[in-house]
RNA sequence: GGGGAGAUUCCAGAGUGGCCAAAUGGGGCAGACUGUAAAUCUGUUGGCGAUGCCUUCGGAGGUUCGAAUCCUCCUCUCCCCA
């Protein structure tokens, strides 16, 4: 264990850049600092690209710090332009409080924001949308030099597409929450990814003008996995937390799958494992690193979704892939004898059990050999799926090596 | 306010009357090789009970036997001048 938050998330990997890192570790170490974190409720669930934020703020509480999550339902109006190339697409005011209700739900089930919990959650809509313009240019704009802000890196990259002056505000804002919470919480410390640098920093002088007080910014990495992609982006599109949107055995299995350069990585910065626990998997190379990806695939299901979760993911993925192939685990649907009547096109099968999107890519992916019934490859892409085929019970699908599916006639 | 450029399939970006479901690259998916990894190579990449049919090239109309391509209006974006 270690005696401070810091030297924990340094450790961690959590620490990307931060103002003057001797004065912040100090603090952390003698007092109960308050920080903050800004989520922004661009959709009804956060994805794994989030997790390095709720991890950060999750540390904090342990070390009996005050988090405070805050949801930008004021932010989310306008859309921060920092590392995008196009202005975002606009969201209604209703779609933006509702997601950032359900969001704030998701983060509470890992941070907690009870009574008698430190942790608080705020919405920047609370101060943001009742704002006067003139007031707030006379009191806050004043302070931001048009010129600093144009030299900023962020922005850059937009002078050459176009920048909305919309969005040239977002900056503004997100560090007039700063002071908001300084004020409001005596809030020190902003977190944030790395691309969150500049804001962060807007926020500081900010503060340092009108306050006269010094308050600090840390950000983490921009977690990339080793093959240059960003966090949580699949085929299906984001890895959601939301096992509504991404069911645990898929989430379980994107651990699985993870690059053996980045587990290690992954298990210091997602799990809550100890440097301990951490150790042994440090040294293993090659195939046996496999072990370590099950484990932090369990360590991170268990958290995010549940034990059971974890569990049943684990055994249905010993099922599929250890020996002997039993099919218990696989994620399962039903068909009536209605449904498939004279014979259900093969190809239609995959489609509607989700292993394929649409019958044409069945098709396609039965003219490459990909797709598997009962175990065999499919050769005739016109197959017909009768009643008969379950006379020996329920049938497995697969697509490709990993993805299987189990169809149950009723 | 004036002038110019542009909006193409997941992304980038060709195509400027039939040969266009639309080049090429990226990404995705699948196959081979493996360790449920990476890298590499190969195939594929709108939908459909399918040698054909249907929907797609910002939106709405129009010209034509035939339009992503031509015309009109609209919406949005970018650039230059003021």
């Amino acid at each position: 264990m270690f005696d401070n938050v810091f030297d924990e998330l340094r450790y961690r990997g959590f620490i990307e850049q931060s103002t003057d890192e001797a004065v912040l570790r100090d603090l952390l170490t003698k007092q109960k600092v308050t920080s903050y974190i800004g989520f922004d409720p661009t959709a009804d669930s956060l994805h794994v690209g989030s997790l390095v934020q709720i991890m950060a703020l999750y540390h904090m509480q342990k070390y009996g710090h005050r988090p405070i999550a805050l949801f930008g339902g004021g932010t989310a109006m306008i859309g921060d332009p920092s590392g995008k190339t196009e202005l975002r697409q606009m969201l209604t005011r209703e779609t933006i409080g509702a997601n950032a209700e359900s969001i704030k739900k998701q983060v509470g089930k890992y941070i907690d924001f009870s009574e008698n919990g430190t942790a608080v959650a705020v919405d920047n809509a609370d101060w943001l949308l009742g704002l006067s313009y003139i007031e707030f240019l006379r009191d806050i704009g004043r302070n931001f030099s048009v010129n600093r802000m144009l030299a900023a890196e962020s922005y850059k990259m937009r002078m050459e597409t176009g920048l909305n002056f919309i969005e040239f505000n977002y900056q503004i804002l997100q560090a007039y929450d700063y002071l908001e919470l300084y004020r409001r919480h005596k809030c020190v410390l902003q977190m944030g990814g790395n691309d969150q640098w500049g804001n962060i920093v807007a926020g500081i002088d900010l503060i340092r003008r009108m306050e006269g007080a010094e308050v600090y910014a840390l950000t983490t990495p921009l977690v990339t996995t080793a093959s240059g992609q960003k966090m949580g982006k699949t085929a299906q599109g984001a890895v959601w937390l939301d096992p509504q949107r991404y069911k645990p055995y898929d989430f379980y299995q994107y651990w699985v799958n993870v690059d053996d350069q980045d587990v290690i990585r992954f298990m210091k910065l997602f799990t809550i494992m100890t440097p301990e626990e951490i150790a042994p998997y440090e040294s293993l190379e090659g195939a046996d690193l496999r072990q370590a990806k099950q484990r932090l695939a369990f360590e991170l299901t268990a958290f995010i979704h549940s034990r059971e979760d974890a569990e049943e993911a684990q055994k249905a993925a010993e099922a599929l892939f250890g020996e002997g192939g039993a099919k218990a685990g696989a994620p399962e649907t039903t068909v009536t004898s209605e449904e498939i009547g004279d014979g259900m096109p093969i190809t239609a099968l995959f489609a509607k059990v989700g292993l394929a999107p649409s019958s044409s890519e069945a098709r396609r992916m039965i003219r490459g050999g990909g797709l598997y019934f009962k175990d065999e490859r499919v050769t005739d892409e016109r197959y017909l799926v009768t009643v008969k085929d379950f006379s020996e019970g329920d049938i497995l699908l697969r697509a490709g090596k990993k993805r299987y599916h189990l169809v149950k006639l009723q």
